[in-house]
DNA sequence: CGTGCTCACCTTTTT
DNA sequence: GGTGAGCACG
């Protein structure tokens, strides 16, 4: 939770929250480093030479960085040093005099490429980085633009963003009101409709009449309008809105527009890749008028179509703005040759692509190795011997940090294996992505009181509290006191307070409510007197909140008190309730140590953006990697996307990636057997090697096909089929099958033969050991005995049936 | 109104 | 196989 604070203090140096005045309403430029504080011009000219900060780029990312005017797409290709050229570009604009801080716009995707990007760039132009004040996420910048402007939407200056739980709710809200069966039209399938409507550009009134066909007999689009409806009384936005407002403001009121046109000199967008229609519409219309618009991406790692990203943005770029200029990074300082080609080679298969021939001056360097086990086990096993393997070293290696080690899987099903495994051998991992800080309940829970407290209209905050902890007002009145308030067209807080004056409620609800509302009250009063962490500290002691978690002994209970704990603390960062709330909706990422020397287990989405020495990539069978559903879902689209992502999972290591698939896989319980990916097929044969074994494992995979490059393995009885590939389940092979050895390093530790297998050997120095049944941890080796502690489906019980073979 | 049981679900994820 | 949501029951 260390990181939590971390992240909030660092995070607290992005501005942001935007607090509206005259200065920046008009055209004057406002940064805290303004007026007498000099340009870099000055500085360049009194200090080193102004070329200093372009020492050390190569031709074409000078090129990216000095070609400032008009249109330009760049093409950076996966560690080519795009970072680098982004951040270089800005401080030109700058030490050229080009364009003041504040007159820069620079947009990314996550607040941690905003975040580096502004570390990045203060360590080559120092405290000016302070004025880009415009720099940051595409949500963060709209929601600023759109506080400014707020009652030219329909909403106020004020208004709060709700997260997908309140967007949830709230649309189960309007399923409800119109009789729409919610089981059969979930709120979860609308909101992930409007959110691709949002993404496309599409308010109500301009959505295509077949989007809204499918849902609910044709009323799509009448739901989308009552949603809208509501979010405006609420006074809120969800996330897709903020870009859609903004769209909205620009296109109706040309003179706003103009004003950003003045202040907008350049524009410069990060992962252009990624962006949706909106985001393309939106930044079409800044670009408008100076045209000074440069976009960086790389088509081969489009990964996020699934969440409204249009590769074709980036196809597109040269024809939709005239005159543009391309330029490419295709020198690569990250991969090894092999590893490069190795990568290129798969991504050559794709049609919808711009083209790129990365690479690079390191030569050589280890094939990457693919390689087939017998199942998901096997797999971790593997990998986990890999990695202990990697982290002692050898005579030809050096040993690796747990840190420079990553799994990278595509689904996060595919994690539980490794981790499980981890544990055993006591490796240190981490797990990264996970369930996000502010996203657990108690988090949610504590907001939800805030909110409430400062403004009392936040019928989704009451709900969400109003009986939590437990205080006996049930379903029935609450829902009572919602309909009540939509019909009265007041909040639910108001709808409450009329009826605990009434006889309408039973006699202990009506207490326990007033009770409520009472303690409502004396916060509000408490809240102009003390900072907001203390305020929320009391709130939740006052409330029951805390001592109903304390009475909770289940562990869980006790981590939500640490989040509390650690709530209150980072809320201490911030100088106001308003501006740690508007934090928490923007700025939902924290970074995951990644101090510490641990292995990183994360998926290839996460993955993206970050580079290792060894990457395993385990899981490469057909229907899992490339994912079926995806196959299914969007064609040869689809495939492309999966393919992209290989793509990147190849190019994130720099000198050692180990491909992996399994003949037989566990999914939700049951045994199916895999076909290798055709990723796999894809790779270029000469910088792959295939070893379906090796070292200690005994048993062959069956994953052996006829005439191909994998079949000098040595296989148990597979039998080879031509040209399939032979498949067999797990259960064939426990007959005259060797086992795995496995060497026992001492008590406490170890082991585990998880696979079933009838006798499996282990050593330990000189002795042999053998096993009829393994899973457990060593607890004792006394002469020929081993006792081991036996733990599956959740008994744990002590065996000695080790017996030293002779 | 709170608790226990059954049943459907089951990529990728940011803001 | 595990989990969370929703329903029936006490």
């Amino acid at each position: 939770m260390l990181a939590a604070i971390r992240t909030l203090g660092k995070a607290r140096h992005i501005p942001i929250v935007l607090i509206c005045t005259e200065a920046c309403a008009t055209n004057v430029p406002m940064s805290p480093t303004d007026s007498p504080a000099p340009r870099i011009s000055d500085l360049a000219r009194a200090g080193p030479p102004v070329a200093d900060y372009l020492q050390g780029l190569n031709d074409e990312q000078r090129a990216a960085v000095e070609a400032t005017e008009g249109p330009v797409l760049v093409l950076a290709g996966a560690g080519t040093g795009k970072t680098r050229v982004l951040t270089t570009r800005l401080a030109h604009l700058l030490a050229t005099g080009k364009a003041r801080p504040w007159e820069l716009l620079a947009v990314t995707f996550t607040n941690k490429a905003a975040r580096e990007m502004r570390e990045r760039i203060g360590g080559v132009i120092g405290a000016q980085a302070e004025g880009l004040r415009w720099l940051g996420t595409f949500h963060a910048i709209a929601a600023q633009i759109l506080r400014r402007h707020a009652e030219l939407v329909g909403l106020k200056s004020n208004y709060t963003i709700l997260d997908v739980d309140d967007q949830e709710r709230l649309l189960k809200q309007v399923l409800e009101a119109e009789n729409i069966d919610a089981k059969r039209w979930t709120a979860k399938h609308l909101g992930g409709l409007i959110d691709q409507w949002k993404n496309r550009g599409w308010t109500p009134d301009r959505l295509p009449p077949q989007e809204g066909a499918h849902f609910a007999n044709n009323r799509g689009q009448a739901l989308y309008r009552l949603y809208q409806e509501r979010l405006r009384v609420l006074n809120a936005c969800d996330f897709g809105d903020l870009l859609l407002h903004n769209i909205t403001l620009f296109t109706s009121q040309p003179d706003v527009l103009a004003e950003f046109h003045d202040r907008f000199r350049y524009i410069l967008v990060d992962e252009y890749q990624d962006t949706n229609v909106a985001q393309y519409l939106w930044l079409r219309l800044l670009a408008q008028k100076r045209q000074n618009l440069c976009c960086v991406g790389d088509d081969d790692q489009s990964i996020y179509g699934w969440r409204g990203a249009e590769v074709d943005n980036i196809l597109r770029f040269e024809r939709d703005f005239p005159g543009s200029k391309v330029i490419r990074l295709e020198r690569n300082y990250r991969s090894t040759s092999h590893i490069l080609a190795a990568a290129s080679g798969l991504i050559s298969a794709n049609k919808d692509r711009l083209g790129k021939t990365l690479w690079t001056e390191a030569q050589g360097g280890e094939k990457v190795i693919v390689r087939g086990v017998w199942d998901g086990e096997a797999e971790s096993r593997l990998v986990a011997d890999e990695v202990e393997r990697a982290r002692k070293g050898g005579t030809e290696c050096e040993p690796r940090k747990y840190r420079d080690m990553a799994i990278l899987v595509r689904a996060s099903f595919q994690m539980r294996a490794f981790e499980e495994r981890f544990v055993i051998l006591q490796i240190p991992y981490t797990v990264v992505g996970g369930p996000r800080f502010f996203e657990r309940a108690e988090i949610r829970d504590a907001h939800a009181y805030l909110r409430l407290i400062q403004s009392p209209d936040d019928d989704l905050a009451f709900e969400r509290i109003v009986n939590t902890p437990k205080r006996g007002i049930g379903d029935a009145t609450v829902q009572k006191l919602l309909q009540l308030g939509r019909a009265r067209r007041i909040s639910a807080t108001a709808a409450a307070e009329a009826l605990v004056r009434t006889d309408e409620l039973a006699a202990r609800t009506r207490t326990s409510l007033s009770n409520f509302l009472r303690d409502l009250d004396r916060w509000r009063t408490l809240a102009e007197r003390v900072t907001h962490d203390r305020l929320l500290e009391t709130v939740l002691e006052e409330s029951g909140y805390t001592d109903a978690l304390r009475l909770d002994k289940t562990p869980t209970a006790q981590t939500r008190l640490e989040n509390l704990k650690e709530l209150v603390n980072a809320m201490g960062e911030f100088d106001s309730l308003q501006a740690y709330l508007e934090h928490v909706s923007l700025v939902m990422d924290l970074d995951r140590d990644g101090g510490d020397d641990r292995v990183q287990i994360m998926t290839l989405h996460a993955a993206k953006g970050l580079e290792f020495p060894l990457v395993f990539l385990p899981g490469w069978e057909e229907g899992v990697f490339p994912s079926q559903r995806s196959l299914d879902e969007k064609g040869e689209k689809g495939l492309e996307e999966e393919r992209r992502l290989a793509y990147v999972g190849i190019t994130r290591a720099r000198q050692e990636a180990r491909i992996s698939f399994a003949a037989n896989r566990q999914v939700y319980g049951r045994w199916t057997s895999q076909l290798p990916s055709r990723f796999v097929d894809e790779l270029p044969l000469a910088h792959v090697e295939a070893a379906s074994e090796t070292g200690y494992y005994g048993g062959g995979p069956g994953m052996q096909q006829h005439g191909s490059r994998w079949d000098e393995t040595p296989s148990f009885g597979a039998g080879y089929s031509s040209p399939g590939w032979r498949r067999a389940q797990a259960r064939d092979y426990h007959g005259g099958h060797p086992g795995r050895q496995q060497v026992i390093e001492g008590e406490g530790r170890l082991m585990a033969v998880s696979e079933p297998s009838v006798g499996s050997d282990f050593t330990r120095g000189e002795r042999v050991f053998h096993v009829k049944f393994g899973y457990g941890v060593i607890q004792a080796i006394e002469g020929n005995k081993l006792t081991v502690a036996f733990d599956k489906a959740g008994e744990k019980k002590v065996i000695d049936s080790f017996v030293e073979k002779t």
